[in-house]
DNA sequence: CTCTTGCA
DNA sequence: TGCAAGAGT
């Protein structure tokens, strides 16, 4: 879900050409997601292949990717490592919510309630090794390169920005900001107006706010993260005021307030995460003989329309980065 | 989510 | 050209 900063946040419009001929790191878990829960039918049924197997992130990835590159955008995906201990209630959570969602849905097919039913259906998307090996299949067939995390997705990203091997993370969430992230996109997509996407600098938000990225971390701690459930009653508005005011230290002392877990390793998530440094970005041409094996042939894609998401893809310029990512903006 | 189609 | 509706697998 994310850190729940929007109340504090105010992003910049920016449009597609400002992202032209820029590096930008995307959070796969964070897209796979997103094409997982509304790429399917009325209802409620995702995209499958005649073997039954779920084909709405391949259909997500092919096309969102396709449109990116022929906006001049060179995309990197990054995906996640192993969880933080941290993340272990919010991943059980989120199962039950799942599995609940999947009862839900089935027992709204039953009654025909189709709106109903696609409600649940999004809610009960699961990311599987299937999920994940076929994502990364396609963009390798693609020559879309992707970066393995050793653990959060949105802190490798973010450390990619700071090594200039990106200019920016694409997520939906606010995560990234915490993580050191220098700009982050939001609604990196093609649809609705070409001009909506967010846009946030990390030194703009924080210079807004006068504080420091620590002092946005102590927020967002109080406020709660995926790591934690942070401090009743906090919202980012309060949270804000205590960091100014006070200091996170202080305010649980003052009120006594029963705060369980290690607060500096807690902190340390977010400030000092575990960085794969050894990965290697190279954009290739699409093999089209491949893309159209695998998911013609393999998964029953329309050849038509992987043809013409191909033709997007020539765009692509194959060599190492730009220099843009580096001195631009 | 993105693509295609059809119609204003 | 823009929007709504339906299909994609």
């Amino acid at each position: 879900m994310g850190v729940k900063f929007k109340d504090i946040i105010e992003p910049e419009i920016i449009n597609f050409k400002d992202l032209n001929g820029r590096t930008i790191a995307i959070d796969a878990a964070n897209s796979l997601y997103q094409f997982l829960s509304s790429i399917r039918q009325a209802d409620g049924t995702p995209l499958m292949d005649k073997n039954g197997n779920i084909t709405s992130h391949l259909s997500g990835i092919l096309y969102r990717t396709s449109n990116i590159v022929e906006k001049g955008i060179k995309p990197i995906y990054v995906f996640d490592g192993e969880p933080s201990e941290y993340k272990e209630n919010t991943i059980n959570e989120r199962r039950e919510i799942r599995q609940d969602a999947e009862k839900k849905w089935k027992e709204a097919l039953k009654k025909g309630d189709e709106q109903t039913a696609m409600k649940f259906a999004k809610r009960s998307s699961r990311m599987s090794p299937y999920i994940l090996e076929s994502a990364k299949e396609l963009l390798e067939i693609m020559g879309i390169p992707y970066v393995q995390s050793f653990g959060e997705g949105e802190a490798q990203a973010s450390y990619m920005v700071l090594n200039g091997d990106a200019w920016a993370v694409a997520s939906q969430d606010y995560d990234c900001l915490l993580f050191g992230a220098k700009k982050i996109i939001r609604n990196l997509t093609i649809s609705g107006n070409l001009s909506d996407l967010e846009y946030l600098e990390l030194e703009n938000v924080l210079n807004r706010l006068e504080i420091t990225r620590e002092q946005l971390v102590d927020i967002a701690i109080m406020v709660g993260t995926d790591f934690n459930p942070g401090i009743k009653g906090i919202g980012a508005k309060t949270g804000l005021k205590i960091v100014k005011n006070s200091s996170i230290e202080k305010y649980i002392k003052e009120k006594g307030i029963a705060f369980d877990l290690n607060l500096e390793e807690l902190k340390n998530i977010f400030l000092n995460p575990n960085i794969n440094k050894n990965y290697s970005i190279k954009w290739r041409s699409v093999d089209k003989t491949k893309i159209v094996d695998f998911l013609c042939k393999k998964h029953d894609f329309s050849e038509e329309r992987v043809l013409s998401a191909v033709k997007k893809m020539e765009k692509l310029n194959t060599t190492q980065k730009s220099l843009e990512d580096w001195f631009g903006k």
